[in-house]
DNA sequence: TTCATTTATTTACGCGCGTTAAATTTATAT
DNA sequence: ATATAAATTTAACGCGCGTAAATAAATGAA
């Protein structure tokens, strides 16, 4: 490898012996050129590792090959593991992903949009905010940057949906609970920053009506994305005060759960599965750390890979598509349900 | 607000009555043109929300104003939290900082080097895989590039390292366990990824000795990131033999903790401070999980904002010296003694 | 008012690449 | 060998902005 510094396409098409309107050519899809002149510019390439420079391609494109990814919270493993799958998915696709989390912030979600509409990107895959979204930012976002929403729908909104579908988690969950004898209370935020979060609280309702058993919600008080300490706090409220309605607890989902779990053990309360235990819990989403507490966590679980999976392929169909698609579809997927320790 | 369309800075320049030169210098520095100026060009921003094409402007640029963050592997929320940080700061300087994950795979983590370096960004804060990195490949880098290491150490590579003093952090709790009358052995992997691990072996040994107490290692198996999963494993087996050599575990890291503390509750081992536990059980790095897990985790907790402030502000001084610092200093934080139910 | 100083304008070039049209070469099929 | 199609070359323009030099205007102190 000869370590001659390269300024341009031009002296690398130079080198390679190659004209620079067939060297772009190559760059922009290597099968666009004729073996014979790929396999020398492929012999150049490795003899003088040169790489476009990405600032001029970009300029004269006027869509990049970048694809933004936003999720609402990244210190929340969940949304780093669909980030994970979604990056790896882009990244096999030709395209060069770029991460960006709101924290939890109106304010910065708007931002990342703004500054990913100057990056030009193909395309976008949003997980917003939910509740806190600045509704009227986003939309104006989408329409002009083809974006692909998950996780949490905005009704209307981005050119597709996909997530998991809230029904199926809750269903589950409750089925299998009061199979085995259990009748939940449904364990959850006030005021949800999340709008799964009330599909939720639906589903419970719904099918504790289809058993004809009396449903009861339990509300705990609290902001912002720190769930497990929401949580925690809003148990130990309740444990102490008495005024669980039942011994069965249904948590809206895993990281609320955890808080939960932390507060009965702080109590001395006993979790789990068996009769002599005091207090039963269950949860949903799978949080990727639900099966290391204690006891393990019976859960609902996304199927991730799905859900990224479909997400990049409709992402992919939008950008091929120009930009638009007939109809804006809702993708939902099932849960999975996983009987552990905890209930 | 207007929604005319602008195409570049000259319509801009036009349109709010200033030169397009003037305006240049507007967006590169607000401060360096006159009040009155100013305000024109302000008020025009306000009107026609005209933003400089950041493809045209960077290809310009010797050096953007980028920064980039790599961490090894991002679906750790101890890594998602310091680039929380780490991000904040970035922008407040007015940087526009990118996150990437090497998600513990070193030709990611190469990829994600050899990316950055076309990004031209201005500097980049780096937390290398560790053992697992290409040493060469990121030395090449940092002479390119320039580059704070923080985390993880790789002598003599980058212009700085900012860390953690991991001697502070096994000082303090073998220091706490011996003197509530606890013998600690030492939890780790086998083969540690990280080089952190090894010191922290170090300081246990070192400790031990000074306290003239015997000292025991006990390694498990596993590879890879799944430090939960591998810890649960290594616990269990060890459990199960009955072949812990004291009651009291010293886990190298929090994570490998919570594994810990999940195989104990799997066999019903009750961990605790309180003397009549069977096992009790300390760690470090007070990951963000660690006051939640059953019992709560005694840790030794990093200075997360010290160290995210201490990196930037060494990017920083590094950036506005030119790329190249007098000498390569590596500056350590100590660690902070978080007392709580599990030892 | 005058002169020095700061700030803005005008003009012009360059950055590295996408892209196009016309000319030319090369490959493929007859 | 010849016609046709496909690929490449040549030449040239444009993208949006940074930046430099020369000039003009505004400011501010004497």
């Amino acid at each position: 490898m000869s370590h001659q510094k390269i300024r341009n396409m031009e002296e690398f098409a130079t080198l390679s012996g190659i004209s620079r309107p067939t060297v772009s050519k190559y760059f922009n899809d290597p099968e666009s050129v004729r073996p014979s002149t790929r396999d020398r510019i492929e012999t150049a390439l490795k003899e003088f590792d040169y790489r476009p420079n990405i600032y001029a391609i970009n300029q004269n494109r006027r869509l990049t090959k970048n694809i933004g990814i936003v999720v609402p919270y990244l210190a929340d493993p969940f949304f780093a593991e669909i980030a994970r799958v979604l990056e790896r998915r882009c990244i096999a696709a030709g395209f060069t992903p770029s991460l960006f989390s709101s924290h939890g912030e109106q304010g910065l979600e708007s931002a990342i949009l703004d500054n990913l509409r100057s990056l030009k990107p193909a395309g976008v895959l949003l997980a917003p905010l939910g509740r806190a979204s600045d509704r009227k930012h986003i939309e104006d976002f989408c329409r002009d940057v083809p974006t692909i929403l998950f996780d949490s729908n905005i009704e209307g909104v981005g050119a597709a949906f996909v997530g998991s579908d809230n029904f199926s988690f809750v269903s589950q969950t409750v089925e299998y609970l009061s199979r085995t004898g259990k009748v939940p209370c449904f364990f959850e935020m006030k005021d949800p920053a999340n709008p799964n979060a009330n599909k939720r609280r639906h589903a419970y309702l719904e099918m504790m009506r289809r058993l004809n058993l009396e449903s009861h919600l339990v509300k705990i008080d609290g902001v912002g994305w720190g769930f497990e300490e929401i949580g925690r706090q809003g148990a130990l409220k309740i444990l102490r005060e008495g005024s669980l309605p039942t011994n069965t607890v249904l948590c809206s989902n895993d990281r609320l759960a955890i808080g939960f779990l932390s507060a009965c053990h702080e109590l001395g309360i006993s979790v789990g599965r068996d009769e002599e235990c005091a207090i039963h819990v269950a949860s949903h989403d799978d949080h990727p750390y639900s099966r290391f507490t204690c006891p393990s966590l019976t859960t609902a679980a996304h199927d991730y890979e799905a859900v990224a999976d479909h997400a990049v392929e409709t992402l992919f169909q939008l950008i091929e598509a120009g930009g638009k698609l007939e109809t804006r579809e809702e993708t939902l997927f099932a849960a999975r349900l996983i009987m552990r320790g905890s209930a």
